[in-house]
DNA sequence: GCAAAATGTCAAG
DNA sequence: TTGACCTTTTGCA
């Protein structure tokens, strides 16, 4: 399930056993049957990420993907298996098959409409060229909580409600101020941390936000319980101060904070 | 065996 | 602000 680090991480993949190949492309759910059936045979140019968005090039056929929250990606060396569940969209080289299953958006496109969509979004904190900029002035603008400004993708894109929670908890913010009192070195604070995670998430291939001091050494790979400061561990106290963890629907998903680490 | 939740987004009211 | 949508997994009987 998916935030930036999954698209990025994806992509890599994507780009490493599908690019510059004739895709066999199908639809055994039969939803993109059509669609699957014009591009099938096309060689794919590149596999584009960008925030929660991937886009796979054929020419001037764009294939966008969007995720959502339940949409997932699964690949499998040859000899591929029948498929499982509803496939929406299969790619298949001679050597491997790629399975899309529950995505909010998979759509043929147009250049011009995949350059529409990247217009609406904010700058990616896993884009290399990305504008900080961009991100900071979108909250000094705005009187909306912080906490809602980051699931924003017109203001940040890539964010989702996990990497939220951890960084403003990192930095001592609370979600519900204003987006537009933060100072400029809690803004960019906030944006080098969000990068430094979601890097981390694309590097692990999972959602890791706890720094390495944090986490338990024995173990090979964190634990669940390491792996987080605080999201969805209402079960447990703050780590810093041993207050009760909250949560409230903040920006219609589950907020998680610590109300005395992150004061309003 | 079934309800509820899940790392998301949009349109309707 | 709420409900709809996509699918799988988890938790409780």
């Amino acid at each position: 399930m998916p935030e930036g680090h999954t698209i990025h991480r994806l992509a890599r993949e994507h780009n490493a056993i599908l690019r510059g190949r004739a895709l066999r492309l199908s639809s055994p759910q039969g939803r993109f049957a059509s669609d699957a059936a014009a591009l099938d045979g096309r060689v794919l140019d590149r596999v584009r990420p960008y925030g929660k968005h991937l886009f796979y090039e054929y020419g001037d056929d764009v294939v966008h993907v969007h995720l959502g929250i339940y949409g997932k990606f699964e690949t499998h060396a040859a000899p591929a298996p029948p498929p499982r569940g509803a496939v929406r969209l299969r790619m298949a080289t001679n050597e491997h098959t790629v399975d899309l299953r529950g995505p909010t958006v998979c759509e043929r496109i147009r250049p011009e409409e995949r350059d529409a969509v990247l217009a609406r979004l904010g700058p990616d904190p896993l884009d290399p060229k990305a504008d900080r900029e961009r991100f900071a002035r979108s909250c000094a603008r705005r009187a909306t909580p912080i906490g809602t400004v980051l699931l924003d993708q017109s203001a940040i894109a890539g964010v989702g409600n996990v990497y939220r929670a951890e960084a403003l908890y990192v930095l001592g913010i609370a979600p519900q101020r204003p987006a537009n009192t933060l100072g400029p070195g809690e803004v960019d604070a906030l944006w080098d941390t969000l990068a430094r995670m979601m890097r981390t998430g694309v590097r692990l291939n999972r959602i890791v936000t706890t720094l390495p001091e944090d986490r338990d050494r024995r173990r090979g790979r964190p634990s669940d319980a390491d792996r987080h400061y605080l999201w969805r561990r209402t079960d447990l106290p703050c780590r810093r101060c041993g207050e009760p963890i909250r949560t409230e629907v903040l920006g219609a998903r589950h907020m998680y904070w610590c109300p005395v680490c992150q004061p309003a």
